[in-house]
DNA sequence: CAGAGACTTCAGACGCACGTGAAAGTAATA
DNA sequence: TATTACTTTCACGTGCGTCTGAAGTCTCTG
């Protein structure tokens, strides 16, 4: 039924995308890896055995991942070993409805407008409506995931 | 009014945000160079100068944005001169809407639910919700830029 | 308290993408 | 046809992020 090397295509494949986003590459590997487990914690030796990766690449990509929220860790009592588990099982919502980015960009934005003299010049318009479409897109996406909730526990 | 300083450091801070999402740095800061312009055109050598890059680095980006739609080339009659001009004054709402990585993401994640075992399985059961949260993203995100269009008509 | 097991840290190597600068290519002018 | 103006191509150098592997640290067990 699981086929084992599709699995490990899957997660490569998958992190190869979210890296293109300017994700860390092994972070998002670990990422897929615990996904991708039918357990539902994984070891830091499990991740490095599965992904085939050094453990101190484990180590920095559970650091990461620890940090953004998106991966929790749960030591074991009277062990040195600690499990992980995903923080959240829809982390990408999250991930979405944040989109700092979007905020980022309409920041830097603004002050270009600023830059250029103004919403009247010929560039400082170009720039002011670019910034107010990203405004608009980070205020909407939140509406957006909504909808999708709603969506969802319909279809319960 | 217009200072020079801040609109070069606008291009370059801009331009960093673009290339965190994975668009290539000088396409990027040729865009910006195009849209920060008073101008409405402008030369392969302009580009060069304002921007204080190799003419190599230029045809390279010129290339890519010609080639992605974004920009477009007006060659000048008698002359081996050519112009640029923003091929889409809103080339990012354009972009936005294809927005082909929700869908290789969601490619990619339907491959993995059938490397899973199908949707039945622990982990075919995240995945499979993972592949309809991005075809919903998918499916909305033209909706919204609707939106974006509607309220823009309003403004005028 | 010694030893084993588990994670972390860090220096080094590696690969990759990027920009440079020079040389070649191409088209207009004389 | 030679010259000039502009662009494209490409071999090279560089910088950056990333992974490895070994050494270090910590903690539980015997």
């Amino acid at each position: 039924m699981r086929d084992e090397e599709a699995v490990r295509q899957f997660v490569e494949r998958m992190s190869r995308q979210l890296s293109d986003w300017g994700f860390p590459p092994m972070a998002a590997r670990v990422l897929f890896a615990v996904m991708t487990a039918e357990e539902d914690t994984l070891s830091a030796l499990d991740l490095a055995e599965r992904l085939d990766v050094s453990s101190g690449a484990v180590s920095g990509a559970v650091r990461y991942l620890t940090d953004s929220g998106l991966l929790r860790r749960e030591p074991v009592p009277g062990s040195r070993r600690d499990l992980y588990r995903l923080a959240n099982e829809s982390w990408w919502e999250a991930s979405l409805t944040k989109m700092n980015r979007l905020k980022s960009i309409a920041d830097a934005a603004d002050e270009g407008v600023a830059a250029l003299g103004g919403p009247d010049t010929r560039s400082g318009r170009a720039i002011a409506e670019m910034r107010d479409f990203f405004i608009f897109c980070h205020d909407e996406v939140p509406l957006m995931m909504e909808k999708w909730r709603e969506r969802q526990a319909a279809q319960d």
